[in-house]
DNA sequence: AAAAAATAATTAAACGCTTGTTTAATATTA
DNA sequence: TAATATTAAACAAGCGTTTAATTATTTTTT
């Protein structure tokens, strides 16, 4: 792998785990095995490196969806599911990255990469909020619903249970020996739930 | 104000807007009106501070809720209600406090620190959860339901929506000028919201 | 109640260390 | 030969913390 790529990889990994101002660049150069100036020489500063580690996911994670919305083969419900499962197993395995994110945008330190990051972000809001659209406008889905709160009742869900894993096992009345992360029983039980609180929520009453 | 109490205070202020790292001790000292010298001789260390600040307010919030689960004139949905409006108040009231604590647990730098503000979190969490669970218990709820999972949407919900303004605009799909947290629109809209979703979720049918 | 002693609070200055960044020289590649 | 990549070393600035001296307050003794 190229120095370039190397030097971000790693400082999204330090970031992620340790915060900004926490990780010095020499951890990063250290990390990824180059010389401390190779960040400055190639990106300027270590602020730079940030918003070029984060503009870098933004592209690459744009228009992914697009296809899941367009599909007609699917009823409006059927959509909702498959887009939970994908909202999921995305954030489950950018979990870290995603606290970054998240700690970014609570902060007023870098106002100029919070528009990106929240650009980012809601690339997993607008298609389930698009898809609810849809489906209350042919008539799948009760009128009257607060499509906007719904939404964030979706992205809520997911995401407060993957704040941390001590907060998680807290909340699942679990033990401290439970690893909520590292099976795929938690991923499969927000699912089910999440699915059914959007059928109850959603769906007329047959 | 006594000093040690404005340093806490302007701590707070300043870590919630700034993060703890990027907030230095001699921008607190200057913000509190006090020397430098003064916040390690009252408070040993910066860190000591802010495990210090946390560790107040956690004793402040103790026994809060215990009133309302323990009252018996109210059904368990009104119950409901009313802890939904008090989270919301109280979120609403501390935005930026809670992005510190959420900050602090996304990270693995102050484990120990981490315990305390995850018990402070569950302040909220578990009062919901019982009442959900008497509500089981007494019939007036579904059964089948999961109660861990519900508990985790109604505070995921109102804490979604209270990530950034600039998340709030875009997820309500409000114009730039749209001030979400200056206003109590929202703060009823997302009581509505989240109410509805508790009754279609947990209400029997009738 | 006044004076003396002891404790606490506050200050300016300095400490050693780490930070992000730059420089200028060298090595590598085109 | 020219442009690019990489290095070790130095830079100035800021960091959290400590020191030692001074002022303020409280406690004890007369």
């Amino acid at each position: 792998m190229e120095p370039k790529d190397k030097i971000i990889q790693c400082a999204i990994e330090l970031f992620s785990r340790k915060g900004f101002e926490a990780t010095s660049v020499r951890e990063i150069a250290g990390a990824a095995e180059v010389n401390v100036a190779m960040i400055n020489y190639y990106f300027g500063s270590k602020e730079h490196l940030l918003e070029k580690a984060i503009d870098d996911k933004l592209s690459y994670l744009r228009n992914i969806f697009s296809e899941l919305v367009k599909n007609t083969e699917l009823t409006a419900i059927e959509k909702i599911d498959k887009i939970i499962e994908l909202v999921i197993e995305r954030k489950f395995s950018n979990r870290k990255f995603n606290h970054l994110l998240h700690r970014e945008l609570s902060l007023a330190n870098r106002p100029q990469l919070k528009t990106t990051i929240t650009e980012l972000l809601m690339l997993n809001i607008t298609p389930i909020k698009q898809i609810i659209k849809d489906g209350v406008r042919t008539g799948e889905f009760k009128e009257g619903v607060d499509i906007e709160m719904t939404v964030a009742t979706v992205a809520g869900t997911i995401h407060y249970l993957l704040i941390s894993e001590e907060m998680s096992r807290k909340i699942l009345g679990k033990p401290a020996t439970f690893s909520p992360y590292n099976n795929s029983q938690l991923k499969k039980r927000i699912g089910n739930h999440t699915k059914n609180l959007i059928r109850a929520h959603l769906l007329k009453k047959q």
